[in-house]
DNA sequence: GATGAATGAGTCTTCATTCAT
DNA sequence: GATGAATGAAGACTCATTCAT
């Protein structure tokens, strides 16, 4: 008998939470259905809340989860590099590098969670200062060894930058849930995107 | 004689649009009643629907009418211009300004035209593209004078620009909403920011 | 000048009926809007209430009133025959030739007057006694002839009557909707079908 | 052990579909509340829609389950009967019966069904069709055996039946409505009346 | 009288959540 | 723990009716 007939007990909320994203990205938060998720999942609709408090609780849960080890992923990446230079290009590459490979878990969270003022107020901030930071870190690093003009403000940088990476992922998104089959465009292509705006912002940043 | 008890007939449409933007940005779309609108724009519910199809339809006019409004003067303003350098600045200025001045509608266009995937995927985009369409013609501008660097693609650069932008504003926006009486820390003043950005793109831009 | 530029004043309320008894049997009285009777009509929405109640009484009113209309033809018909046998046909006979002539009005008479067990229980009985009581009285008249059986009651008898015809009529109503432009099938021609019901009829009520 | 609280599961659909007859019989079918069904019915609002899709739908299954259960018992009782006439006599006694049986069940079959033009044109048919083709195949098949008249259109001889009994039965219905607790007139007696009908028709139909 | 914009009561339907099994 | 049938609160929208012009 070994393990249950179709997953084993602990994974049933890695199920749900996945479930989730994929429903969520597809139908938007408030266009989704509980029921959807849980059928999603392969799970009765009560067991979903077992596990979560509520329909909101799933997209919080969700965001935490994920940005934690988005986050750990980052963090890892990062410390083995030097230059701060290059740790910014590799922010930008890697966040695109998430979207293209996670489109439905980035749309959730970079569109389904602004949806609701209460999310946005209540939770993004939460997780997402720590993801901001790592921006506002590299720069003050790079400002402090001498790399990175010092008259930028890094609070205003680090928004700026998530900003402009954060659209461009946006049209992705949108684009591969428009036209699902279809190749993106040359100049859309992932490392080609990220190529241009490290480059570009690293000559925005360069000091002298 | 005079004018009719409450308000002239024409302005009731505007009333109600006017009434949607504040509650939405309270709100948030989904978490608005439509009897919610209809009570602040001291109309009756059922008059809501003399002026639109359905909540979506609220929603959507807005965004259309309001985008119109601010393509227009926009456009006049920039039309004074001839730099390319100074219309970039120019533009940052402006846009951060509106969401000074108009937190509320800005939210709306900003954070709750997100919501839904239906509104990103089918409305966003018509007064959307014209808007971001300005900043990808001003690059284009500067890239034939000479004054832009010729390697950057418009289509790329114009989102990350007003991503970059937009997750400004949104700050501000949501730091309006969480604590509405509380001066913004001088860092994050329009003017101030808007310089700093404007400088840092530019110098990105600057060719040779 | 002269007259108003539409329509002469009194004759509004007859085109507000005409307009009801088209809307009625297109759309079912419940399926009807009054604001779509009034454009029918050509006339304001507020206009309808100048003349009729509500929108339950216009449908009173055209009832009581059609039925009249049709009382007095049918009585005037009749009364130029001797014979209770041709009067029987020639009941039959006026009634369906009603039917093929003026659908819609037999339609909503029929059909829709059925609807509401208010309409039915309350205003059917009043206009619509008078029209079985034709039925019941050539019978009797038969039977004191000693033309027509006397074992058949004529309450039971005129209704039964009068249910066929209306059957029959419904059938024809329902057909000339379904497919407004097909001529009916040769068996289901006005003049054979009452030839074929008077004689049924004239056959089981023969005396002797 | 022991059953369910309230009822076993599956008879919540037939507790539902009685307590539409009930409350559609009374107030009419527009005029009905789905939620008076559902109190009626001893059962949450929103249980209706888990068995039924909307209220239209309730009408239409209603309709269809009762018509077919009509149909089998109706199948059953004439085909252990072997002269036509005898079949003629027991389809129209058999009606009446029903209709005295339970008048809730068939004022809303032959009352509120014709109410909307939608559910006449859609869905009457269906099941009707072969109630009414009931009386079709007797007259055919005692036309078949010489003892009906050939010269009788067995589709509009049916459909004259039908009307007929079913305009009886209304007026049963609707008198049963206005005076619950009066006893109906000797000669309004099912018996008598089915007994009349039969008689008139089977002479009307006799050959030779 | 005529108009038609405005009203707001009324209802179907949805769906997050619960709880008996 | 798991299930999923049942719940019932909530809200968008309709449309008969009114009334200021």
């Amino acid at each position: 008998m070994a393990t249950t007939r179709r997953a084993s007990r602990e994974d049933k909320r890695r199920r749900i939470i996945d479930a989730a994203v994929e429903v969520f990205a597809e139908k938007g938060f408030f266009g989704s259905k509980v029921s959807e998720v849980a059928r999603r999942a392969d799970v009765a609709d009560g067991t979903i809340y077992l596990y979560f408090k509520s329909k909101d609780d799933i997209l919080i849960s969700l965001f935490e989860e994920k940005m934690e080890e988005i986050m750990a992923r980052l963090t890892e990446i990062l410390s083995g590099i030097e230059e701060p230079e290059e740790k910014m290009r590799r922010y930008i590459v890697e966040h695109l590098k998430l979207v293209a490979q996670q489109p439905h878990l980035m749309q959730v969270l970079t569109v389904e969670l602004r949806q609701s003022a209460r999310f946005i107020k209540e939770y993004r901030p939460q997780g997402f200062k720590k993801y901001l930071s790592v921006i506002g870190a590299i720069l003050e690093e790079g400002q402090a060894k001498g790399v990175f003009r010092k008259d930028l403000d890094p609070g205003v940088f680090r928004r700026a930058l998530f900003g402009a990476i954060d659209e461009i992922s946006l049209e992705w998104v949108l684009r591969a849930q428009a036209h699902p089959d279809e190749e993106p465009p040359r100049h859309l292509d992932p490392r080609v995107v990220a190529e241009q705006i490290a480059q570009f912002i690293l000559r925005g940043l360069a000091a002298g």
